[in-house]
DNA sequence: GGCTGTATGCAATCAGGTTGCAGGTTTCAA
DNA sequence: TTGAAACCTGCAACCTGATTGCATACAGCC
C-alpha cells in the first residue's frame, strides 16, 4: 500500500529520474490530488513543462489518477492500487467551490454503472461539488 | 417537456433576447451536450462572448445543466426538469476520448451519495469515459 | 571516448474562456 | 415624446492552464 517513489516509479515500469522521483514524493505527501500549478509551487525548481510531461507519462502507465475539479482543471494522486486500476477502484471527489480544494472519499466507490454494452468503458469521474466544512464554519 | 426557447427562458425568468433564444435553439436542436466552442461554431453570427455570458446567465438561473468532458472543457446542456434541478436529477454521461463527444445516459442517475453531513452538496459531475459505440467500430 | 536516445529547461505558443469598453437598444417615468 | 437609466451586444484585449519546439545536458552502451 504504502510505497516510496522509487517503488512506484518501478511497478509502473518508469525510469526513475530526479524530476519523477520529486513530482511523485509531492503527491504523496499532499492530503488531496493536486493540480499541475500546485505541484509546480510545491517544486519550485521544476520548470511547469517537466512536471506537465512527467504527469503525462505517469498517467499513461497508469502510476496516477487524474480528474476534473469543477473548474476544468485537473487534478493528480498517486494510484494506490497496486498494478490495475480497475474502473471500480474510481472512488469519489468532493469539490469545494468556495477554497477549490479536492477531497477524496476513499471508501465511496463509483457505483455500478450499467450501460450498453457497445460503450467501452474507461475510466470514470465522479466529482460532488458543493462547500466542504471549513468554509462552510468560515461563512 | 417539450418546450419551446422562449418557453424555456419565460420558466427561467429571463428576457428572451435574439441570442438567448439562439444559444437554446442550438442546444435543443442538438442530441448531445455542447461546449461552448461547439456553440460559437453551430451559430456563426454569435461572438462566443456573447454566448459565453448566455450561458452564465442560464446557468446561474438553472435553465441549464453544465458538466466538465474528460479534458477540462465545459459542455451545456438543458435542464429538462421544469423547475427545480435537485442533485438527484442529475444523470450520468459518456465522454468518448476519441470524438470527444458526450452521450447522455438519462436513466442512469447519479446515485445516492453518503458523505458527512457538514459538506454541502450543490452539485454532482458523473462522466464515464471511454470508447464509444462508433468509434469501436471505426477502428 | 564517442554515439544514440532520452530528459530537461526555457521560451513561445495554444486553447478555452472571461473582461473592459464603447455603441446600440429597451424600458419606463416624467 | 423625450430623456435617463438599465441592459444587451460585439470587438479586442486579456487571463490562465497547459503543451510544444528546440537546444542543451545527461545516461547508457558499444
Amino acid at each position: 500500500m504504502h510505497h516510496t517513489a522509487a517503488e512506484i516509479l518501478e511497478n509502473a515500469d518508469i525510469k526513475p529520474t530526479p524530476n519523477r522521483i520529486l513530482v511523485i514524493r509531492s503527491l504523496l505527501a499532499a492530503e488531496s490530488p493536486l493540480s499541475l500549478l500546485e505541484l509546480e509551487k510545491d517544486l519550485q525548481t521544476l520548470d511547469r513543462s517537466s512536471i506537465s510531461r512527467v504527469l503525462a507519462l505517469l498517467l499513461e502507465h497508469g502510476a496516477v489518477h487524474a480528474m476534473e475539479d469543477g473548474r476544468g482543471i485537473t487534478k493528480y494522486e498517486i494510484c494506490h492500487s497496486d498494478h490495475h486500476c480497475s474502473v471500480s477502484d474510481m472512488h469519489a471527489h468532493f469539490y469545494c467551490e468556495k477554497c477549490n480544494r479536492v477531497f477524496c472519499f476513499e471508501d465511496i466507490n463509483a457505483p455500478e454503472i450499467n450501460i450498453p454494452d457497445a460503450f467501452q468503458v474507461r475510466s470514470v469521474n465522479f466529482m460532488i461539488k458543493g462547500i466542504c466544512p471549513d468554509c462552510r464554519q468560515a461563512q
